[in-house]
DNA sequence: CACAAAGTGTAGCCTTGGCTACAATTTGTA
DNA sequence: TACAAATTGTAGCCAAGGCTACACTTTGTG
């Protein structure tokens, strides 16, 4: 409760997993859609260097979140995987408020990608809900 | 359009213009409630040290937005108060639509501070849209 | 006025997340 | 098998935004 429900203090602790929440998921996606996930697919997803996604990466094992040896592939840890999926999840569901409520897919892809940290259990609850009762519109 | 459009660059663009929203909408409101706004009344509020505070308000003494001398209270220029004003409208809009949505007004003012700066003009006027429709519910 | 308390400044440290430049490795291909 | 291209690593730089410790100013009070 306490520090956690003040606003500015829940959006800087928003933006400290925001980072792990979308690489963990992003290397879901990559792994999904062409087998392995390499530094350059993340690099190119992101538009950063791979250097920065390098380094990310090496913080991110760190964590515990992704596994990977020098040269090799990037892969998630059971800890990664769980949240990859629980990102995903509530990615989607954003998304799909956003499509719902009427906003161009292009304009709700870019909106949800920052959206999804700063969006509560109850929040989240609702824009199911919401998707569920007017989903086709 | 074209950088502005890729998910992740345009939510790092957001969080580079995150701190000076929050700053002038805080001196704005500070300075409504208590005629000056001083350096702990914004450490107080976003929770961080003084020390934090005081090199903020340097950086964007420095961008424009907001005018201090040494000891003196905190004020906005011009072009900090014109953002102020857009920001407070715009974070009033996405309260006003978690609220409108069902969500209890506690959740809703922390779910807004982080999701304020990243709705896009054509969400927030649905926002709008939905708040004038079912404003009471 | 004098002193205490409150507010502010400054030095110096840290982590995150960006970058370029260049070196090394791995992979693809003639 | 050689060489070129692609990928990855490493060094070193930067800005933003956090912090503590300590010094200095300003403000309030007896
Ligand atoms: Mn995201
Ligand atoms: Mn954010
Ligand atoms: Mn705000
Ligand atoms: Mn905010």
């Amino acid at each position: 409760m306490s520090e956690n429900s003040r606003p500015h203090v829940r959006t800087r602790r928003d933006h400290r997993t925001e980072t792990a929440e979308d690489y963990v998921e992003a290397v879901l996606q990559v792994i999904n859609e062409r087998g392995v996930c390499r530094v350059v697919d993340l690099a190119k997803r992101f538009a950063v260097s791979h250097v920065t996604v390098t380094k990310t990466v090496s913080r991110l094992k760190t964590g515990g979140y992704l596994a990977r040896e020098l040269y090799g592939p990037i892969e998630l840890t059971r800890k990664g995987r769980r949240m990859a999926e629980a990102s995903m999840e509530r990615h989607r569901i954003v998304y799909e408020f956003l499509v719902a409520l009427g906003i161009t897919s292009s304009t709700a892809e870019v909106d949800a990608e920052g959206m999804e940290h700063h969006v509560s259990e109850e929040t989240l609850a609702k824009f199911k809900e919401f998707v569920a009762a007017r989903g086709g519109k």
